[in-house]
DNA sequence: GCGGGTGTGTGCGTTACCGACCAGACAGAT
DNA sequence: ATCTGTCTGGTCGGTAACGCACACACCCGC
């Protein structure tokens, strides 16, 4: 429950901020553990909590008629879940579920409604994370319609591996074919092949990386697209210069 | 050049703003006419105006590594162009490309900042706005994932009509493929079969509409859930609570 | 040790789409 | 009338992924 004030909190968002902003947000949030395939949200359904996960990722999956499903984002230490509410929407748009157990931050959505009206730079962090997002659903959009599922998979490890900040984690090849949208099959397939190439190993479930370079290789152009819009714009450069840029005003 | 103030622009946003802040924003509109194959905006480059179609429609298309690209938006009387300045940032993430010549509203991104800073129901119904491409931007994914091109077309040809007002336009199978993102020849046989089943007629790329009944049904769910997210989160009633949520503040 | 659940690998036939062609058809320019 | 460019239609072989069914391999608890 005692959130330590003065260092940083572990997610990148939040990081941003100034101290005196960070400490004042932080007083009104708490420390929660966010358990594996716990659903955070529902499409439709009204926002409760808005999440800043530290050492935990959450999925956002779109669900089709049936029982095919597509994950269109990943959320870890460097995002947000509820992001929705900056655009002043109280529902949220997708499915969110707990892909990677963990400690996150998480704040009931009066006082964090209330923290954004104080504070611009918080506000100016959002947007900037939900341009983000924009450009990624598209990133992932294209890439779902041109990839291969072998490097499609290439690439969902490295953004699991950076949001896990560890080299092995726990996900079945079912549950990773409903995330990529394909069949178990080919999930077994595509994975063989990474791991006959030694980029990682598998055993029921347990995925160790083991060549993240050759992994980047094997991947989609799609993953370092993500990661440079990223950069671009939260880098806390550009999140300064847009912050000093919105005091001028 | 001078834009009537009292009657409807035509744009369904600035429809949805109050009488008086509409005209307000008018003042510093122009009336522009859009040019087929216009580029408006480049990835990455500096957003010089913002536009809001009125009888025009804009595709956002994301280029992938060589000839291949991607339509993930479209533009027309009940959108923007140019929302990314209202999350602070000032460079497009997308290709836009007029895809539908006709008339659209213009402004230079000072006096449209300057506005936005003014008008809190105009932030309002923009952030919506950008909540519904949220949406859109993910069920795109999904349906580029699962469904075939025959339906992917019927989607693609509402979604247009819809922005064209009009049961004919002019579009070649070439283009349409790059837009949906596969071989020419996939249009052509995709298109032959709506033509055989009599919702739609085609000659040397001029599309006729027959039938939106049957061409609703030859379409995949994501057409109806599209404008089911719009109305829901852009409806006058659903703005109007909003913006009544907003001052109560 | 022995079932039973869960996770993984394989082997079909089928489908949608690909890339690379070629052919006809029409429109406008010379 | 011819030529040229654009647009539409079709063919060919190849492939990624599909649906389905089945066999195995491992872990755990009784």
């Amino acid at each position: 429950m005692p959130i330590p004030l003065s260092t940083p909190t572990g997610n990148r968002l939040l990081d941003g901020l100034p101290r005196n902003e960070r400490q004042h947000f932080l007083i009104h949030c708490e420390q929660v553990v966010l358990g594996f395939a716990d659903v955070l949200a529902e499409p439709d359904e009204a926002i409760r909590f808005v999440y800043f996960p530290t050492r935990s990722f959450i999925s956002l999956i779109i669900r089709m008629n049936g029982s095919t499903s597509l994950e269109v984002g990943l959320v870890g230490d460097e995002g947000m879940l509820g992001a929705s509410l900056v655009l002043g929407v109280e529902v949220s748009p997708l499915h969110a579920l707990v892909q990677g157990a963990g400690p996150a931050l998480r704040m009931a959505v009066g006082p964090f409604r209330h923290e954004l009206e104080q504070s611009l730079a918080l506000q100016q962090i959002l947007k900037h994370y939900i341009y983000v997002e924009l450009g990624q659903l598209a990133q992932t959009a294209a890439c779902n319609r041109f990839h291969v599922v072998e490097a499609r998979l290439a690439r969902w490890l490295l953004m699991t591996q950076d949001r896990a900040h560890a080299d092995a984690f726990h996900i079945t090849h079912e549950f990773l074919a409903s995330m990529l949208g394909v069949r178990r099959v080919g999930v077994t397939k595509a994975a063989t092949a990474l791991q006959n190439h030694k980029l990682i190993r598998y055993h029921r479930g347990a995925i160790t990386i083991l060549d993240r370079i050759g992994l980047e290789a094997a991947s989609c152009s799609c993953y370092a697209a993500d990661n440079a819009t990223y950069a671009r714009t939260l880098t806390p450069a550009s999140a300064l210069a847009s912050a000093a840029c919105a005091c001028k005003k």
